[in-house]
Order: C-alpha cells, then structure tokens, then sequence
DNA sequence: CTATAATCGAGACGGTACGTCCGGTCTTGTA
DNA sequence: TACAAGACCGGACGTACCGTCTCGATTATAG
C-alpha cells in the first residue's frame, strides 16, 4: 500500500517488446534487451509477466485489436476486406515472428494456451459475428435460428478457415496475400457458406 | 579417401530428435540431449546441420510423408479423410511443437524458410492433386483446362484453406478435430470448390 | 547502488584453484571444476578474472607471502634458511606445477607478465634486502653506498640467483634441496658476495 | 617388415613445430597446425610421439645443441661467454615458451620428466666440465681430487646457478641479460668457486 | 616383378573444456 | 513498497582440439 505500479512503465515496456521483436525476432529477444530499450530494470519484467512468453503475448494482442471491418457492401467484399487487412497484420515482422513462437510455446503450457485464447483468438471472433450479421441484413444470410448449435460452429469454423488460410499462405507456403488471392479465396469462402447455409 | 560419414548416424539423431521433442517440446530441446540420447557426439550434429531449426525440420518432415489419400469414393469423403488424418498428426506433440516453432523461426531466416518449403510444403501439396484428379475422374469436378494458371492457383488456395483450417483449429483455437467438424469443414470446402469451378 | 561482489566468493575461488591445482595440476585445471568446488558459477569466476592463468596467479602469489627471513644469526645461516624455506614451497605441488605454467603463458602475453612482476617476484625482493641489512649491521657486508646503482644491481643479482637457483634445481634437475645442498649453495653464494663487495 | 617411416617427416615435424611455437606460442599450439604446416596426417604425429609435450621436449632440445664454450682465455670470460649465448638461447620465443610450459607440464609426469633430463639437463652439463677442466689447465682451479662427490656436486651445483639465475632473470624478472649483468654474474659466481675451491 | 603389409593423407568421430549468453532470482541503495 | 542496478546460479550455446578410428591410395621390401 505504499506505492503503487507506474502504469505508463506498463506501455514502455510492451513497446520495447514489440521493437526488439521486429529487429531481433522471437529467439533473439531477451528480456534485458527489453528492459534496457523500456529504461527499467529486469525485475520490472518479472515482477508483471511470469516469462517471456506471456510478456510477448501482451505485446502482440493489441496488434490485433486495431483490425477492423468496414462494411464494402457485400459479403464477398467484406471477406476480401478483412482478409487483407489480417495478411498485413501478419506480414508486420513483430506479429509474423510472436505469434508463431508464442503457439509452439503453447503446446506445452495450458496458461499460455489460455492467455492466447483471451487475448488474441476469442477477441477476433467479434469479426466474424459482425461479418454474419451484416450479410444476413442484406439477405444475402438466413438469420440464425433461435439457440442453434450450428451457427455458432459456422462461426468457429469460419474463423478457423479464414485466419487458418491467411496464416498459412504467408508463414507457411510464404506466399503473398495480394488482392486476386483475396478474391479467389472470398469467392471460394462465400460459394461454401452459402452452399453450407442455403 | 577419408573415412566417410555413417548414414546411420542421420536416422539415429532424428530419431533422438523426435523423441526429446515429445518428452521435452521444443523450447527445452538442447542439442547435448539429442546427442547424447542418439549416441552421439554434439559435435556429428553441428557437422551435419547448421543448428537446432534445421535438424527440427529434417526430424520432423518424414511425418509429413506418412500421410496417404485413400479413396473414400467421394469427394466429401477424401476430405474428410485428409483432414483427420492431418489433425492426428497435427496432434502429435512432436509435430505440433515443433512445427509451429520453426515456422517463427523462419520468419527471420530465408534459408529455413527454404529448407521447410522443400521438405515439408511442397511434399504435400501431392495430396491436393491426386484428390483433385480423382474428383475429376468420378465427374465430380470439371476437367482442368490446358495450362490454366487459374487450376493451379486453386489448387494452392485449397491447399492453404485445408492445411491453415486444420492447424489453426489445433493450435491457435485449441479445440479438437473431430469427424463432426471434419464434416462440416468437407462441406463448406466442396460448396465452394464447386461453386467456384462450376 | 547496485549489489556489491562477495569479498567471501574470492577466497573461496582461490582456495578451491589450489585444491584443483593440487590433485590435477595446471593442465588439467578447468574452470568448470573450480567453480564447482567453489560453490560458484562460471560466470563469477570470468567476471573477476579475465582468465585461468590471471586467477592462478593470484592463486599461488599468497603462497609466497608466508616466507620470512627469521635471524639466524649470520649470513650464511640466513642464506640456507630462506633457501630451505623457498624450496619446501616450490615442492607443494600447487607451487611448482603452476608457477611454470603461468611464466611460460607469461611469455606471450604482457599482461600476465606483469602480473607476475607485482603478484610474486617485486614482492619476494624484500627478502634479499631484509637479509642484506642484517648481514651490515652485523658487519658481514660494507654499508651501501649511497645511490648507487651497483647496489641495487647486486640485490637484483642475489635474487636471480637464490631463485633461480633453487627452482632450477627442483624442477628442471630434478633433484632435491636439502640441508647439504643449501649450505653448499650458501657458502658459494657469500664468498661471491663477499668477493665483489669486499 | 614392408615399409619404413620416412625420416625426412620427422624433421618436417619439428621444424613446423618450431615455427608454430615462434608464431602461437606454447598454449596456441595445436597438433593439427603443426601436421597440416609439416604437409602431414594428424596421425603421423601419434605415430612418432606420445603427445604434444613430448614432441615439442624433442624439437626444442636440438636448440640446446648450439651451444659451444669457446675459449675467452679465462673463467671469468669464458662464464660471461656462456651466459650470454644462453641467455640469447632463451630470449627466441621457441625456446623460452616451449621449455617453462614442459617443464610444468613434466610436474605431473615422471616420463616427461624423463624425457627432459636427457634432451635438455644432462647434454649440456658438458659445458659447466669443460669449463672446470679448462680453467684447471689454465691454473685458476685447483685439480679434481679423484673420485670426490664434493667436486661432483659442485659441477652440478654451479650448472643450477649459472641456468637458473639466467632462466630467472628472463622469464621470471623479465630483465634484460646484457654484457654488464653477464659481467656482474661472473663476477660473484669466479668468487664464490673460488672462495669455495680455495 | 609382383604381392604384401605398413605407412601415409584425409577427415569423421566421441569426448571434454572453452568462454559467452541468457533466464530468473536475489541483494543492495534510493525515491 | 517500487524501482534501477547489477551480482549471482544454473545451464545451454556453438567452437576448438584432443586422441582414436576408418578409409583408400601409396610405396618399399621379401618372395
């Protein structure tokens, strides 16, 4: 009760974090790096994130927070909006590099699986709501029926294909996602929802 | 004229490498216990990989090479087939873990992102086609178009949605794969491959 | 400010490098087991010593502390105590083994060798002018002249030869020091002095 | 039996030793330099000597070779003569960081020490004889009475001060030998023989 | 004039230690 | 109490040599 956190220390440190990874990447970022470029003290770190890991998962989230989506005017459009602006998101080295580590980590600790959940997948998933509702407002949707089960898979299925598939094409085959790429995969995604819903 | 290396030295360190990856994960993963485990010398491994990352990815490709397209007698059904038998392999810990690890480490080196393109990428992609070729044989899809740049496009776009779903599920989403899902995955994919090529 | 070095951790550093230099010898000394038998890391160890070879001096230069120069009543008698006393300290094992290697490092490095000078040889003169002084207030030897560089030469001289003598003997030779041999030694050393300064 | 060792590879061997010895000095010297220097096999080396030790006690003993007693027409030259040509001996870097690191390395070794006392010590006893036998023909020392072990211990006595005072004063004090300290040296050394023969 | 057997070059190999780096904890003094 | 500074332990890193080994290729002698 004598003194509290300095909650601007809080933001130095995430933005550390984030330039170390876009100069030195996921394995070659220390946390005295990190705390050297923030003006504090490795304890600071530690005294705020249990490791490394979680530390990166804070810095990266609200990357994620900044995406957003404009309604073009049709669904295959908003498909193609949001698919773009998740691959430039992606294509930023300190989102490519973090979310990738932050995963492998994952798989062998249950806190920084959960961490990644909240912070990261179950934030975005309001894209793909807001998506549905738009489309089924135009009519282009049925409306969800009352309590339906499988709406709410389509929802997770469709988010798992959409961030899967961008994922995937810029990390893995390491291909660019341009706009013609855009295209064919809203085309592709729009033919399946609609087959799968109509 | 000198003494030539052991090829059973390779299986030997790959297969240590697998191991201690299922017992350890990647992060705690040294190279002195791969070593040591495969009846080695540190120093063999470093004569034969420039580092950790690239003797992941040589451990962990010929898992890739298990999977097989059996002839389920649909379209539907191939999919699903891949798809599960992609999640099991995807839920091997020393698939998952290390995957996803050298995927982040990539982004920072263009030599590993090579070296996984080739052993683990373009390997695969083998799967997309011979599905493809068999849908089209049973009349499901139209026949390709003579040097069609658009039929090999969606070959790799089908490639990412089915290999990005899949992962992304697993891993970032950490919800399992299961033949409900794998159903509901098929369908979205046939709709729109089907609307697409129609 | 900061956490201040351990003053304790460096004696226990030196004393565990006598221990090791004991049972192993120079050669065989690893940073690795001093730190051990310290109960230390490594990293303590190179953080005060820019080297094996700089820690071993100091090391062994406390050995040479513990000669003295007790009265025993004439030159002579002086002369075989200290050169008694000087051979039963290059006899330690830790002594002889490590005074050697350290002076032959010392020849390609500027640094140890002036070490050396400060550490041990600079420190050990005091000896030979102790037992000069003596020898003139008993009249054994002229009183110096005053600044005279022929003095302090032959001071220089006496200890090349009492030390050199004495290490000669023990290491290279191979033979030992006893009390026959110190009084020889002894009686050839005070007739030369008294030759050249007579 | 079938094929004998070629003889010129030994003194390819010493001499690349030699010379690495002069460029790396006694701890940079590595057994690979010194075969790949002399055009040779690694185990070439292995085959001719037990270790680096021995091998370097046998391409530095030759050096002791050179050196002669010419006759300066008196004891007290004939010292300065030797003490001169010896300390020269001991100023090439060859000599002085090969000879102190063998002899701490021959402090754990009865073989290496061996190996020291009848490369190095006893061949050049035949100086400190001849010089005797010289200035006995010359009058300035009186006979050797037959079979004395005084006089026997005497030639070995003045061989450890004349070698060690000057190995002494330049390794270990790191001074200069020049004609003045030579002079100085012989001066004390002629009075204490003779003090000692008288 | 072979054939036979040791020598030789090259370099892979199992080890051991190196000196460095980093993670995470702890101990100071200052604010 | 929070904080900056930095010492500290532990442990992995990638490198350098060691001394041994396995290879073919190359001789000099014995048959």
């Amino acid at each position: 009760m004598a003194r509290p956190r300095n909650a601007a220390t809080d933001l130095a440190i995430l933005d550390a974090t984030r330039a170390e990874l876009v100069e030195k990447g996921w394995s070659k970022l220390t946390m005295a790096a990190v705390a050297e470029r923030a003006g504090v003290a490795k304890t600071t770190l530690y005294r705020r994130w249990p490791g490394r890991s979680e530390m990166v998962v804070d810095a990266v989230a609200v990357l994620f927070d900044e995406l957003e989506l404009p309604d073009r005017g049709s669904l295959q459009s908003d498909i193609e909006g949001v698919v773009l602006s998740f691959a430039s998101l992606m294509s930023r080295p300190e989102a490519k590099t973090a979310l990738m580590a932050v995963v492998a980590e994952s798989t062998h600790s249950p806190q920084l699986r959960d961490r990644i959940r909240t912070a990261v997948v179950d934030r975005q998933k309001r894209l793909v709501r807001q998506g549905r509702l738009r489309a089924q407002e135009r009519g282009e949707l049925p409306a969800d029926r009352p309590d339906s089960a499988e709406d709410e898979q389509l929802i997770d299925l469709t988010f798992d294909v959409v961030a899967g598939a961008v994922v995937h094409r810029v990390l893995v085959s390491d291909e660019p996602v341009d706009e013609q790429w855009a295209a064919a995969f809203a085309l592709l995604l729009v033919g399946g929802i609609t087959a799968v819903s109509g």
